[in-house]
DNA sequence: CCGATTTGACCTAT
DNA sequence: ATAGGTCAAATCGG
């Protein structure tokens, strides 16, 4: 790609390699991205079956209260949902790039911690009727049970992702899945950080759009212990390790980054 | 000042 | 009766 057509008479051999491992590490980010993508694509799959079908018996849009007046408003006025138009992922942030605000908190029966209500910020302005529900699981890992109800109508402005990423199924799962050690103490908190990330442009970023950190922990995770079988079959036969290069890639993260867009188009 | 969070009351489903 | 979902007044904080 880039780096290979521009490819500088000047440069040494050292340099070359190096350029040689970026190239090696791009295509397996590639490969992982795409192994990413089609598994969540079957999963949504599946998925998209179950909702459409409780859609069918759901009544969740129908004013909440069915023997009350349809004009609201008594306090606590809800009907109970079962299983429409929710899905549950054990999570170890409650990041997931939409703002959320927080309208209730439970202590809920046989479980340590309390639950935490959200809804989307967009709810009055735009009607976004998504809501989730966040609890820190009880076996001590630090894990975060969310239950999402109902989708989002409103649309998202500001994960300042770069678009060929941001829009990629990869990336959404990758950020649910890999920035659980920031330590989030309580949802209160984590809340907070969620209606900042949605309403400013907050941490230092690069030419991408992807910030310092996001360059970081992307390799340090990917080529980390998870994909430990992943870097050592691509990687055999080579010296290349992948604390190596992840060095690389944070002293570098500019190169890196012109280089890292690919062809979405290849994963429909 | 205004939007977000806390928290106890209120309400429904089971 | 009670567990759990929602409301809204009080409070917080930028």
């Amino acid at each position: 790609m880039g780096i290979l057509s521009a490819w500088p008479e000047t440069l040494s051999s050292h340099e070359k390699r190096v350029v040689e491992e970026l190239v090696n590490a791009q295509e397996l980010v590639h490969k992982i991205l795409t192994s990413f993508d089609h598994s969540i694509s079957l999963l949504t799959r599946a998925e998209s079956v179950e909702v459409s079908q409780n859609q069918a018996a759901s009544d969740y849009d129908s004013p909440c209260c069915k023997k009350r007046p349809v004009t609201k408003e008594k306090r606590g006025c809800y009907k109970r949902r079962k299983a429409e138009q929710t899905r549950t992922v054990a999570s170890a942030t409650v990041e997931d790039g939409h703002a959320w605000r927080k309208y209730g908190q439970k202590q809920i029966l046989n479980s340590e911690h309390p639950r935490g209500y959200f809804r989307c910020t967009r709810k009055y302005d735009q009607g976004c009727k998504a809501t989730k529900q966040v609890q820190r699981m009880d076996d001590g890992s630090q894990m975060y049970q969310i239950t999402y109800i109902g989708t989002h109508t409103c649309r998202p402005d500001s994960f300042k992702a770069p678009q060929i990423i941001k829009d990629s199924e990869s990336w959404r799962s990758y950020k649910m899945l890999t920035f659980g050690d920031s330590n989030i103490p309580s949802n209160t908190t984590s809340v907070k950080q969620e209606a900042n990330e949605e309403t400013t442009e907050t941490t230092t970023t690069t030419t991408s759009g992807l910030t310092d950190m996001d360059s970081v922990i992307m390799w340090k995770d990917i080529l980390g212990a998870d994909y430990g079988d992943v870097v050592s079959n691509v990687y055999s036969g080579t010296e290349i390790t992948s604390q190596s290069l992840e060095l690389d890639l944070v002293t570098k993260p500019v190169e890196f980054e012109v280089d890292f867009e690919f062809d979405e188009s290849e994963f429909v």
